[in-house]
DNA sequence: TGGAATATTTAACCTTGGCTAACTTATTTG
DNA sequence: CAAATAAGTTAGCCAAGGTTAAATATTCCA
């Protein structure tokens, strides 16, 4: 009976960072994991309400790239949360809360973008990048970021 | 009966964005949202094997802060995909996929580490948002980024 | 060597966020 | 104004990633 690969090592091997931080920051980014779906769509609805006057399930699914049935179910969930407001077979609204989300999302997604195109990327690429970073953004990275806008949109 | 909301606006609005781009990005957004979680895993047993010598499910669990039981589950899918070998208690180890895959994660988790504190900001938080932010990365990205650490490398 | 202590797996469940297909309701237009 | 078209909803499905609780393996040590 070959043991070609031992199951444990005999001594508690040498640790490199610290598990319980590391742990830490996984958690926190699953926990923000868990939200960048509902402040997409949050997103959206206020940009639609703000360019168009009123946010339909058609143009979400359009631009987020789902289908009517999926966006309908999001909806559901979002009401549910209280974010948005909407009744059968009509336009959706952003609650109070919603509309404080929509804002804080905005701002971060503008000076993503903003601070990737500020350091040399692309337009294109910024803004697809910008879709998935916003999310994990600290507020402490926010304001590098803000400080890395301003010093080079001065020195050009 | 008063009709307070109407349903749909009569005429198609203006536009701001294109909505297929805007559709396209979220879809790339969503699909780098899928391999995100397999590669943390995979990132991790990788550096578990060569600061430890092997990748065990308790230490795993511990530094990716889930319960044993969804490593196992999780290490299964890992299986299945090609990007792992392990028999029942046994440790896990890299497939040549795998390995490939967490080179390429770790690499870019450098990187973006080093990019956000080369920007001023202070290590631990680098290290929680580079957690987020590094699957979201994309080469374009990245090569500014390292333009920026080489840059403020040498100024400071 | 035989438990005690650890580690791992299994089973059953939950939520999220997609999908398709079929159906209903609004809007627009001939 | 009725029929065609567009929009929205419902139901049933799926996979991913989590959870707890209970069962099973392995290792260590007295």
């Amino acid at each position: 009976m070959a043991k070609d690969t031992p199951r444990r090592s005999a001594k508690a091997p040498p640790v490199l960072v610290e598990p319980d931080e590391q742990a830490g920051h996984h958690r926190q980014t699953r926990l923000a994991r868990q939200t960048e779906i509902a402040e997409d769509y949050v997103e959206l609805i206020a940009d639609l309400i703000d360019s168009t006057g009123e946010a339909r399930s058609a143009d979400i699914s359009r631009r987020i790239g789902v289908t009517h049935a999926s966006v309908t179910k999001m909806v559901a969930r979002l009401q549910q949360s209280g974010l948005v407001t909407t009744q059968p077979y009509r336009a959706i609204f952003l609650t109070q809360e919603g509309r404080r989300i929509a804002e804080t999302s905005r701002r971060r997604h503008q000076i993503v973008v903003a601070f990737l195109q500020a350091i040399g990327v692309s337009e294109d690429v910024a803004r697809a990048d910008a879709e998935g970073i916003e999310h994990h953004v600290s507020e402490e990275t926010l304001a590098a970021f803000e400080r890395v806008v301003t010093e080079r949109g001065r020195q050009s």
